[in-house]
Formats: C-alpha cells, structure tokens, sequence
DNA sequence: GTCTATAGGTGGATAGAC
DNA sequence: GTCTATCCACCTATAGAC
C-alpha cells in the first residue's frame, strides 16, 4: 500500500476510535509509520487528511444499505438491516461526527455525513414503501418518517450502549423498534375508526 | 454567584457546546472570567472540573423526566414527553458525552452519564408498564425493551439533525415513534393468537 | 516523495506572592 | 481565595536537504 492511502486508512481508523478533535498528526504518523514530510506532501493539512478519511468512511458503510434494496419481502428486509451485526459499543463512524465540535462547525467535513444520512434515508424509506404496499405494514404509517425513526434508533441505540459499557441497550432499542413494526402490520390494524369515534 | 459555582455553570455550558476534550481550561478562564489562581484552587485539574459540571448536566436532565410520572393517562405521559421541546440542533448535553473518547475511556466520568441513563429508563420503562396496565398499548410489548427503542429514538434523532443541520429530522423520528406506539395499541390487537398460530 | 530540523502557539498545569 | 509568572509537552505545521 502506498503511504497515501495508509495515511487515509489509518486516519479513517482513528476518526471512528477517537474522532477528529481528539487524534493528531502524530498519531496518524505513529500508526501508520509514514514520515512527517510524505504526510504534509500529501495532505497539506489535518484537515484535507480527515476529508479523505470522512469519505472513505462514507464510502465504508453505504454498500450494506444495499441489504434494504435486495430480494426478500420488504419486512424480511428491514428486518434484516435492522438486526445485522453492528459492534455496537464502538458506534458509528460516520454519526460519530456529528458531535465533533470542529467536524459539525466546519461545513465542508460535515457535508459528507449529511450526504451519507440523506442516502441511508432513502433506502431505508423505499423498503417501508414497499412495505406498506405489500401490505406488511398500515397504509396510514410514513414511510419517509419511519425511516427517520429506525435511524435514530440505531444511532441512539450507540449512545446508549456506550453510556452503559454493555451492548444490551443497543439490542434491546432495536428489537423493540421491530416490535412496534410487528404490532403495526395491517392485520391488527381493525375498527380503527371506532377507535377515532371515540375522540 | 462566587467563583466555584460560576466555574461550574461555565464548564457546564462548554461541554455541552463543545465537548470535554476540546474544552480549555482557558476557556472557561475567558468565559466565566474567573482568573488562574482561583481556578486552580477550586478544581486542581481540568478533569475534577468536569466531573462537576457533568454532574450538574444530569442535575439539571433528571427533573424533566418527571413528565413520565405526573397526572394524567400513561399514554398522554409518554407523548408529552417525547413531544417536549428540545433544541435539536444542541443536541443532548448528558448522551454528547459518550461520544468524547476522554469521557468514555474514563469510568469516572462515563459513571454519572451511566446512572443518568439508568435512571431515565427507569421513568420511561413505568410510564409504558402503565400503559400495558392501562390497556393502552399491547400487553405482548416489552416495556422494558421499548423504554431503550424510545430513549434511542431521542438520542438518534439529534444525531441525524446535528448531520443535515435541521431539527426536522429529529421531529420526524419522535413522530414517527409516536406513530408506532399508536399503531401498538391493544384496540387494534385483534387475532394475535391467529397470527401466533400461524408461526 | 521522503527525510530531519525547526518553530510559534496552546494545553494543562505549578510556584509563590498577596 | 486570588493574582501573576513560569513551565514543559504536544499540536500543527513549515523549511530545506536528499
């Protein structure tokens, strides 16, 4: 590998483990054992540096969206997305960011995890489209909203996790959002209207 | 307000804005306008500091909850405190902390961002076990398990709205939970046991 | 492209007078 | 309790030779 790209890797590795703020060229130098003049010819600054490893980050985590986007009926797929093994008390290298003061105020590094969120997003709402036109899931449901909240479920169930040192929160607030999907298929969804007379 | 509280409120507000690692100690000098000495005195390294302002942050967290355990229907409970104003784009100022690798690397700082938690699920896990009572929502739901789905909803939802720089995203995803809960309640919970059969 | 040397600024304190 | 002065390591580069 060449030590552009160690440098991008390595500087990927620690922005999940440490964040931007928090880890220094040093660091990256020390990790990767690239000298301190290859590194500043080729990234001028630590911050051209996190740019790429951002990226690259984004680039990590898209493909398995792809899993909401395969064959399978649509639940067996949200479902599947869903509950896929994530190490839950490192959290998400991309969401991660967010609350990295230089990272959120510094519109260029934070475009690249916009870009990201607003890709999950679509993939995730398609899945609950189809859903609801399967008939896996009540038509009066938001596809585009739901796909809201089982995101921050997952990026909550991090903070959780780590809050607690024990991935348990994380499985827990997952498997939970999937109850409530269960107990929204159209099957039980009878006298409704009885219900709203009610008001 | 003498010079240690005055320190405290000023750490406070930093690490909410900021975080711990990429706080000062001449920060909060210049902020709080309380001089080198003084500080130093009170707070003999920037971690004591923090300890107290972190605990203040809880302090200041926990008496919202009680909108879990007031008046009312458990239901109504639970969506006013869902629903209750949050400024989305600050973020949390307790859940911000497990993401600063120095506070989560720490076991006696993550330790009140711990028992925060601890204590809020435990607000969140009655209000939904009086639900079930209540026969507002399924009795097949696990109070416990959806007491972590919504906190995470909470937490995630400010990740997602830090990222697009919009308080839309978080509002969609607490909808969105609202929405399911709804969809969860025992009216509607028609022929489980046809669909358990069917297993 | 990579190396070693250097540099100004900040971080996180400590010392000691008042 | 508060003040000013001082300290060393580290951060984020820059310079210039090879």
């Amino acid at each position: 590998m060449d030590s552009r790209q160690l440098l991008v890797e390595t500087m990927s590795e620690l922005m999940w483990e440490r964040g931007y703020a928090d880890t220094s060229p040093r660091d990256v130098r020390e990790r990767s054992g690239v000298g301190q003049g290859s590194m500043y010819h080729h990234f001028p600054t630590k911050r051209d540096l996190a740019l790429a490893a951002l990226e690259r980050n984004v680039a990590d985590l898209l493909p398995a969206t792809s899993e909401l986007d395969g064959p399978g009926s649509p639940m067996a797929r949200i479902e599947a997305y869903l509950m896929r093994p994530r190490a839950a008390l490192r959290g998400c290298k991309v969401g991660r960011m967010t609350q990295d003061p230089q990272v959120r105020e510094d519109p260029v590094l934070l475009a690249p995890v916009a870009r990201a969120f607003t890709q999950v997003h679509l993939g995730w709402a398609k899945a609950l489209r189809e859903a609801v036109t399967a008939g896996e899931l009540r038509a009066d449901l938001d596809p585009e909203r739901l796909a809201h909240t089982l995101m921050a479920v997952l990026q909550g169930g991090y903070v959780l996790a780590i809050a607690q040192q024990d991935p348990g929160p994380f499985d827990d607030a997952r498997a939970g959002a999937l109850d409530l999907l269960r107990a929204a298929a159209p099957a039980n969804n009878v006298r409704v209207s009885e219900r709203n007379r009610r008001n």
